[in-house]
Parts: structure tokens; C-alpha cells; sequence
DNA sequence: CGTGTTTATGCGGTTTTGTGCAATTTAATG
DNA sequence: CATTAAATTGCACAAAACCGCATAAACACG
């Protein structure tokens, strides 16, 4: 087994895991210790995961635990400052939940007049603060995890809605596999957000570039804009550059 | 388990409940008391939490604590605690919105299990801190004012609920009059509300005693407890002693 | 081909880290 | 102020990480 095949398949398990163990590694692969561990440190220098005694976590889900009050705030900001152009008076948008998007409402001006349809409450309410957007919140289950509705009503009642455009978060992004993500409710949730809106803009830190979780939602074709705290023209953003997706 | 995992899932718990009791931790992760005593002590370290005998809680909690500002937030907390006795085990809890209903939710046993349906993000982002409640948020217009969700589509939703019991505060209540309200929608919310519960309790502070608005929901026969600040026997309660009315 | 160089891996010994146990000290409560 | 629960401390042990070295395969080049 060469030493590339090893580092795709202990990435293939964190992806698929969010985590790792050295020493089911060593039996897995049917090398020594050290040679995982220097696999593991390798692929860290890379910046593709995040070593702890006795294994390793994926990157995102370090992040998505560690206090995501202050994590990575600036760049949000910076996303959520370009998200915001996209928005204009008269339009109805649809969106989701989550740090990236509850920055992007705070950065709205002031006197935007227009609808939003959302499944968060944390955004909902700091949508109430502006005079002239109204605001619908969708109901349905509650998820304690992820502060967003959820379930088969939500989705029945974004069936029933049409937005002119959907901004929303990311799990996962990756220019072959498309959209990603780890839970089936939360997969199916986007799916219809999606197909209930003219377009789509994906929010996304660039350290989410290039992973691929379970489960798919859909191909990078159907996103109409990705918005990373990036430069447009960065290379990180090769693999993304495809017709249908404009990249700002 | 990593140690790096155990330490996530903490301060998921502590976000969670703005709180955590090391004997609890050390039934969940399964490990010894000194571990977790050590992992809070690291994370304290890192300054993610507060410590304290027992266990240890989240440190905006800490600084968010002073908010005695609020308004009479002393009676609303006795109004709180003595209607967490009306819920059980099994129920079908509904609430509205507003200061007096959050604290009864921040009142409530933390094992509680049980359903709640409520038209207030707020009071359903409070409730997710409870790991054996389930939440269903029931959506709609938005109002700005009373941060709830309003309109027909909460209403037609409404219709097809039952509820053990509904919780709701006051505009204002009169022995003759009734409960009644200012805003039309607001009226018939409520009365959607009152509709589809086997039972009503008013979270009501004495200031709102013996006040008639405009709108008129029901008489006071068809609610079946008024919770106040004051004890039961108070000469303020006279008027609302009628038969179908338990003073608590 | 041979020889020097790089790269990948494994092995032994040492150091660090994580965890639990027992004894003691400290806090909470009636 | 006595009783109990929780916290602290020191210690022991095992697992994991680290370091240096040896080996060997892969590669480069005259």
C-alpha cells in the first residue's frame, strides 16, 4: 500500500467519521504505529485534519464545537458583507440557519424592503429588528443541535413557497461531490430549500472547500453563488469554476 | 472516547444547559469522577467555563446574570416556579410568548419530558436546553412587537393540536370582563390558542388584575388557572374566586 | 552497472500523557 | 458542628507519542 493510498484512506475515514483512532489505524492498514502517526502529522502540515492524543478529528468538526462565538468571526463577517449584494428591495429570500447566516443578516442595510422566509429563530428574530422586511418564520420540529426547523412539515411548507433566492450554510463543499452533509433531516431539508428557490447562494469558509461528507444534496451546477471570505480569483477556488456557479 | 471528544461534549451540554453537574458527566462519558474533574479544570483553564462545587457552568451565564434590570423580574420568577407544578411527565404542553412565559420555561424541571408546541423562537430556543423535551415550533408571520408568530397559518396549525394544557401571559384581566387584548391579531390568536387545549393557565402579575382592553377573548370561566405573584388568599384575588378557577 | 542519495518504514528505548485509586482536605447543609 | 458530598493531592500504571538509528527499497547519475 503506497503512502498517498494511506493518506486518502484515513481522510475517507474522517470524513465519513469526523474522527479516528491511531490504533485502529495500525491494524486497518497493517502498518506500524509510527508510520500512522507520521501519516497523521503529514497530513495536519497538509491542514486536512486536527491531531489529538491517541488519533485524529476532522477539522470541521472541530470547529463547529469549539466556541463558535468567536471562531472564525472575521471571516464571516467578510462573507457575509459580499452575501449581502445579493440580496435586493422587492425580493423574496429563503434562508437557513447558522452562525455564517445570522452575520449576513446583521450586515443587511438598514432599510432593505423585502420577505424572508426562515427556518431559524435565532434569525427570525434578528430579522424582526429591521422596519421593512417582513418575516415569516417556518415551524415545525425543533432540533436542539442545530437551532433550526425541521421535519416533514417544514418541508411540506417549502413546497408550498417560492423564493427568488436561498442562502444558505455549509457542511461540506467539494467541485466533484457537490453539497454535502452528515445528517439525512438536515440533507433533506436542503434539498428543498433549493428546489424551492430561483437560485442559491452557499455561504461557505473556506476551510470547508474540498470535503465531502455521507451524504449529497446536490452537484455544484445547481448553486448559483458560492461566497467564501476568499478572493475571487484565489486558487483554492479552481475546482469550482464551472458555468452555472458564480463565485464572489 | 478522545479527550478532545469528551471536551466537546461538554461544552455542548454546557451550551446547552448553561450548566452541568460533574456527576452527570461521569455517568454520560462513562468514565471516572478525576477525569471529568480534570477536564473541567482544563477547559476552565481555557477559560470556556466557570467552575463551581458540583459541576460547572457556562461563563455568559455568569456575566449575563445581572439582568435584575428587567422588569419585575422578582414576580415573574414566584409566578414561574409555582406553574411548573401544573406540568407532568407525558403532557402536551402549548405556550405563547413573552418574559413571564420564559422564565416558566427556564423554571421548568431540567429531566422534564414532554411535548411543547409554542409560537415563540425565543421560548423554543429555551426549551432545547432540555434534553427530554420536544419541541415544535409553530410558524408564520413574524411579529416584530411581540417577537411571536402570528396570522392565519398559525391559527389553521393551532386547529390541529391538542393540548394538556396551555400557558399563556396577560394583557389584562377583569372578573367580569374577562381576558381581553389591544391588537386583533393578538386576539385571535390567543383565542385559537384557549381553543385547542383541554385546560388554560394565565401567568398573570397583579398589575394586570382588574384592567379591560378593548378585545375581549373569554370570560374567565373558561380559563382553569390564574397564576400570580401574590399567595391565594389575597383580598387583590376576590373577584376571580368562581368555580371553574383554580387561584395559585 | 555500481555507488551515493533520498525516501519510507520499522524497532528499541525514553518521555509524555491520560486515567484511575486511595487518602486527605475542603465545601455545603441542616 | 457534625455529617455528607465533592474537590484535591500524590501516586502508579498503561497507552501513546517521540527520538534516534537501522534497514531497505526506490531513485539518480556518471
Amino acid at each position: 500500500m503506497l503512502k498517498k493510498e494511506r493518506h486518502d484512506f484515513i481522510m475517507r475515514q474522517i470524513n465519513l467519521h469526523n474522527r479516528v483512532l491511531t490504533s485502529d489505524l495500525v491494524q486497518l492498514l497493517a502498518v506500524s504505529e509510527d508510520t500512522i502517526r507520521r501519516d497523521l502529522q503529514e497530513l495536519v502540515d497538509e491542514g486536512k485534519l486536527f491531531k489529538v492524543h491517541g488519533g485524529a478529528l476532522s477539522k470541521s468538526y472541530h470547529s463547529s464545537f469549539d466556541d463558535s462565538t468567536v471562531y472564525a468571526r472575521d471571516s464571516k463577517i467578510s462573507i457575509a458583507k459580499k452575501a449581502t449584494s445579493l440580496v435586493k428591495d422587492g425580493m423574496v429570500v429563503l434562508t437557513g440557519g447558522g452562525t455564517t447566516i445570522l452575520e449576513f443578516v446583521k450586515q443587511l442595510p438598514q432599510n432593505l424592503e423585502a420577505t424572508f422566509f426562515t427556518i431559524s429563530p435565532l434569525v427570525a428574530v434578528e430579522l424582526a429588528k429591521y422596519d421593512n422586511i417582513e418575516v415569516i418564520l417556518i415551524g415545525g420540529l425543533f432540533s436542539k443541535n442545530s437551532q433550526i426547523t425541521y421535519g416533514g412539515q417544514v418541508i411540506t411548507q417549502l413546497s408550498e413557497i417560492k423564493a427568488d433566492l436561498c442562502m444558505m450554510g455549509t457542511s461540506a463543499i467539494h467541485p466533484s461531490d457537490g453539497l454535502t452533509d452528515t445528517y439525512w433531516e438536515i440533507n433533506q431539508l436542503k434539498k428543498a430549500m433549493i428546489a424551492c428557490s430561483k437560485k442559491t447562494a452557499v455561504l461557505c469558509i473556506s476551510e470547508k472547500l474540498d470535503i465531502s461528507l455521507r451524504l449529497k444534496v446536490c452537484p455544484i451546477e445547481n448553486i448559483s453563488f458560492l461566497i467564501t471570505e476568499l478572493d475571487e480569483a484565489h486558487d483554492a477556488l479552481a475546482g469550482y469554476r464551472v458555468k452555472e456557479l458564480n463565485i464572489l
